[in-house]
DNA sequence: AATGCGGGGTG
DNA sequence: CACCCAGCATT
């Protein structure tokens, strides 16, 4: 299932446009000072690329302002005890990213120094960096002449070549006819590829009279460029229901706990809850007490539906084991991810 | 090659 | 509601 159009991707045009509406993100060195030597610095490079895996640019910008803030360096990230780091990305998602992360500075510290490789093939060796990452960071910040695949690249290839499968079946082809486009300006290159899919050839809007592509592309060529790329069929997603025990003293602190280090929300900080399975069983609490029904909340996760059943009551101090007692109004400082905070707010305290 | 893993923006 | 986002690690 060959890819063809008649025109091979114009790199040059891609550049043309780029160099006049290039978006303007906190990690990005401009194309304007790209051409006066000014170069990316390839640790917010990195953060940022980690933070955007599978996470909107919209959603990332606070916490990278906050991240660099934090930690300006390679070294300030490595020195920080994870657990600072994990607060700190509470409410992003994906937690084991910022374990990875965590990791991650640890090694470019203790094995290279502090410099991060300059390669994409040395880059995918170190944590939570996989064949996307190591590419972006290279071409971004040495110009590595290096394919940037994500899922913005995803969709505009598929309707360039209006390709009749789902991505995922042809993901070398649309590698290769990528790479032999690369121009001088690698990391330009992707940058720009990346934002005309963000902006010009959006999931559901695709602005196919201003695109830089457009001669060669054969969806628009066709006439409905959004059929494109074809959709692999979808799965259902499960319910699963459970109760959640919000347990406070008689100082009005709140008991938390952390999560297994493996798994969903893998060493986060959460309340108890019951285990959670498809038909609701009566809740068995943890200590014997007043308990009050707060409520339910819903948490739509990538793979199933939550429907907690939010309890709450006093208990005396002891008879608990293994978490803490945190006032209130810390609670914005715990690793709490939102599942959890949308049942404290439940419960009537501020997440 | 499939699956598990968050949360929010957008139509 | 559904869809999808600058994917990676694990099996």
């Amino acid at each position: 299932m060959p890819l063809s159009s008649p025109h091979a991707l114009d790199s040059s045009a891609v550049l043309a446009w780029y160099d006049l509406h290039a978006r303007d993100l906190p990690w990005r060195v401009s194309p304007a000072d790209r051409r006066t030597g000014v170069k990316p610095d390839p640790y917010k490079i990195w953060l940022s690329e980690v933070m955007l895996q599978q996470t909107t640019v919209a959603a990332v910008k606070s916490y990278f302002v906050r991240f660099t803030s934090l930690w300006p360096t390679v070294f300030d990230l490595a020195n920080a005890p994870l657990d600072s780091v994990l607060r700190e990305w509470a409410g992003l998602g994906y937690y084991a990213r910022a374990r990875n992360l965590h990791a991650c500075a640890v090694t470019v510290v203790r094995d290279h120094g502090g410099v991060f490789p300059t390669s994409s093939v040395a880059l995918q060796s170190l944590p939570g960096i996989g064949a996307y990452t190591s590419a972006a960071i290279a071409a971004i910040c040495f110009d590595e002449p290096v394919a940037v695949l994500d899922g913005n690249l995803d969709r505009v290839l598929a309707r360039y070549y209006a390709l009749s499968v789902p991505v995922r079946d042809a993901k070398e082809q649309l590698r290769a006819a990528l790479q032999v486009a690369v121009p001088h300006r690698a990391g330009d290159f992707a940058q720009a590829m990346m934002d005309l899919g963000a902006t010009i050839c959006a999931p559901r809007n695709a602005s196919c009279l201003i695109c830089p592509l457009q001669p060669g592309c054969m969806a628009a060529r066709e006439g409905n460029p959004l059929l494109y790329p074809i959709k692999p069929a979808k799965a259902e997603r499960p319910v699963r229901k459970g109760h959640a025990f919000v347990m406070l003293d008689a100082a009005g602190d709140v008991y938390l706990q952390s999560r297994p280090g493996k798994g969903l929300l893998a060493g986060m900080t959460e309340v108890p809850t019951s285990e959670w399975s498809a038909d609701l069983v009566d809740p068995i609490y943890p200590l014997p007490a007043n308990w009050r029904h707060r409520g339910q909340v819903v948490h739509i996760f990538t793979h199933f539906r939550l429907e907690l059943e939010v309890w709450s009551a006093v208990v005396p101090p002891e008879g608990l084991d293994g978490g803490w007692w945190s006032e209130p109004a810390l609670l914005g400082g715990e690793a709490l991810p939102t599942l959890f905070r949308k049942v404290l707010a439940a419960a009537g305290l501020d997440g």
